[in-house]
This record gives structure tokens, C-alpha cells and sequence, in this order.
DNA sequence: ATCAATACATAAGTAATTTAGGTATTTATT
DNA sequence: AATAAATACCTAAATTACTTATGTATTGAT
């Protein structure tokens, strides 16, 4: 039996953050060298004060799915009877963390035309 | 019979404008009073020098949708023989659009939250 | 003891697009 | 004059990136 303790009231302005999740992600390893999932969710809660909060559902596919393409590695590490998963940044990772930070500039160049355009 | 003229090679990196299409469309209407769907992607293409290109496919649909939700009017005007359909902001679309602002700007502070932690 | 937090995972459903068509008129090019 | 390109609308299937809703199991706090 469940018993929901937070209740979440989210709003879904969500669809703003679509697309944004991997270059987060890769941002995030960069920085850190390695992190897990769940330190990851928790990291964005922190660095956002709990404007972005990165669901589970999302980001546990996104770790597998970069892991089978190469860009993240993994290292298994157990604490007592639990597992943790590290992952950090392959050689092709850091090449596409790098990318997706010049995408990410392009991006809000991008806005900043659209939106600010006597700025620009 | 159809002749494609211009090859599109627009990379992928598209994923990261998901979700900025309806804000983008509200903050056009209100620079600009009232614009038809082709004048949209037109302008957008322009504003952006060629970064950023409006779909059809996504355009359309969501004009009729935020026309069915009172967000936008519509006035046709004809030009000889063609039809040309200019939208405009309802009073409600107005409200609509002052908030998608407001959500935009919490986007860009979260980005830089996450992207340029020193600067914040 | 019980609840909350930690830590992993998947799968169905949804929304915003892309891709790939389609029609028709008007303007520019050869 | 014929052809191509631009203008102007449209839709529907497929794809993508999630959300929502589950699930299991361990560890720490009250």
C-alpha cells in the first residue's frame, strides 16, 4: 500500500524545460565527473530551489539510452545491500557535452531575438 | 508532380525549441498587432537569420487551437482569388500572453541557474 | 514500528512537434 | 509562353520527450 506524503502541485509550464533534460545532464557530469541518478534529481532541485524538478521516469531512460550510445559510461558501487550507479562522461560524452553547450548558446541567442530584439 | 527547390538540412538540434513555439507566436501577435500564419514563419525566419524555421505542420494546428480556446481571433481577408487569415490576441489571449512571458523569464533564470552558476 | 528518504526501474499515456504529404494562386525566370 | 519559385492555406501519421503511475527494496529518522 502507498501513501503520498508530498503532495505535488506542479504546473505544466513543464513544456518550456522539453529538450533541455540531456543538455542538463551533461552539463552536470561535467562538472561533477560522476553522479548518480537519484544525486542527480536532487542536485537540480537545489540548483533551481525547486523550480526544476527532474522526474524519475524521465531521467532513468535518459541515463540507459546515453549509456548504450556511448556518451556515458557506468560504475556499479555498493553501499551495504544497495547498488549506486555512477555515470560520467565518455571521451564522445565530453565531445557532446561540448556540442550541446554550443546548441544550448545558439538557443538563447535564438531567444534573445525573438524575445528581447532591441538588446541584439 | 512535385519538384522540392530547396533541400532542407536543418540538423536536429531542434529539440531544444520544443515547447517555445506558442510563446514565440503570443510575443509576435503582440509586437505586432495582428499577422497571418505564412507572414509568422516568415518573420521568424528573418528575425533569427534563418537559426530558427517555423513548420507548417506545427503552425497551423496551433493557431486553430488557440482560436478554439479563445486565445486568438481570426479575420480573413481576401487578395484576388487567395484567402489570408490574420490572428490577433483576445483580451483573454492578452492575459494568456503576459503569462507565457512571465513563465519564459523563470525558464531563462533556471537555464542560467544551471548553465552559468557563477553569474547568479 | 512506522514513516520518510534513498535508490533503482519500467510502461502506458500524452502533448508538441516533425515529416510528408496535399491544393491553389501569384510572381519571377528562361 | 512555359516553367519554377514563392505565397498561402491545410491535414494526418509518425516520432519524440516527456509525465504519470506504478513497482521493488534498503536505510535512516521519530
Amino acid at each position: 500500500m502507498y501513501l503520498y506524503t508530498e503532495i505535488n502541485i506542479s504546473v505544466n509550464k513543464a513544456s518550456l524545460y522539453k529538450g533541455c533534460l540531456e543538455p542538463i545532464l551533461l552539463k552536470l557530469l561535467k562538472e561533477n565527473g560522476r553522479m548518480y541518478g537519484y544525486e542527480i534529481t536532487q542536485r537540480v532541485k537545489e540548483l533551481t530551489a525547486g523550480e526544476l524538478k527532474i522526474t524519475e521516469g524521465a531521467l532513468y531512460p535518459l541515463l540507459h539510452r546515453l549509456e548504450a550510445e556511448g556518451i556515458l559510461e557506468v560504475e556499479m558501487e555498493n553501499l551495504g545491500n544497495r547498488v549506486r550507479k555512477y555515470y560520467s562522461l565518455t571521451p564522445t560524452g565530453k565531445k557532446e557535452q561540448a556540442k550541446a553547450m554550443i546548441e544550448l548558446e545558439a538557443f538563447k541567442n535564438t531567444l534573445q531575438l525573438i524575445f528581447n530584439p532591441k538588446l541584439a
